[in-house]
DNA sequence: TACAATTACTACTTAAAGGTAGAATTAAAA
DNA sequence: TTTTAATTCTACCTTTAAGTAGTAATTGTA
């Protein structure tokens, strides 16, 4: 009952780029150390968050990362979504969901509210909103 | 974001098992067809709730499996524990962990409902709940 | 007692997640 | 143009979850 590796690195990675102030290139190197992340396994998540869209290398010398859109504008579930990781709206809470709604257990009901706020939670959290906030994850 | 196939296996087990009226030994064999779960799959799952003490087992001919306490004594967090699958107090949505109260992201306040709803549905939920109602899981 | 039906134990295999290594590619800077 | 600092690609290694195989131990029944 939790997130994947990658997804709770994915999220902290584009929290902290989102928490500096001017939106200047970052690099792996930094992240990755700034972070405790294995660069390695950094930079392999940073490639996927390429591909998804969420942000834009620039290869070769002095370059980086940054976001390729606002920050108010990615969503923590945008993040889940890559790594599969996101709250379905079918998704039973035992994993099993071959059952309908005109056959179900005692946890399917207790279950539409819990379900309902993490989906809320994860659709209208922004990066900047993480970042703006607290200190840094 | 889901439970472990053995916690969603050793569910369903454990309710099929309190659905049955009268409390006769159920065998291996059996569940495992019923419940299209592979058998020594099943066997090992067994095994540890036995050692966890939920079900007592009879070896030898005629043996097989039954509820060591009554079902309306067992809640689905017992279960979960066993497979160190429950929700813990401590939690962090995002699995990380080491903010304390005084330094909070912007998910941490929104976590606690759905984390306590959860806990609530865990913890108030027996076999004899999820038995009872709707069809067979 | 011998047999058959049952769970328990030990060890292995497979699949997926998590993580690492090294070379290829890119592009700014010297 | 060469060097250097950066990302990207391909392939591999490691760890954990999931599943399988074979055998030992147990016990009721014939
Ligand atoms: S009835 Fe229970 S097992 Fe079936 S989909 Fe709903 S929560 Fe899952
Ligand atoms: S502040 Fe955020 S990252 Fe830290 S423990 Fe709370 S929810 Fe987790």
């Amino acid at each position: 009952m939790q997130l994947s590796n990658s997804s709770q690195y994915a999220i902290r990675i584009l929290a902290y780029m989102a928490d500096q102030k001017d939106s200047r290139l970052m690099n792996a190197t930094e992240l990755a150390e700034t972070l405790s992340i294995p660069y390695k396994f950094l930079t392999k998540i940073m490639t996927e968050l390429v591909k998804a869209g969420l942000v834009v290398s620039i290869r070769g010398r002095e370059g980086g990362y940054k976001f390729k859109k606002k920050t108010s504008e990615i969503m923590v579930s945008d993040i889940l979504d890559i790594f599969n990781d996101s709250v379905k709206d079918e998704q039973c809470v035992l994993g099993i969901g071959f059952c309908n709604g005109m056959c179900k257990c005692a946890l399917h009901d207790q279950w539409m509210e819990p379900k309902h706020l993490l989906q809320k939670m994860f659709r209208e959290s922004s990066l900047e909103d993480i970042a703006g906030e607290g200190c840094k994850i």
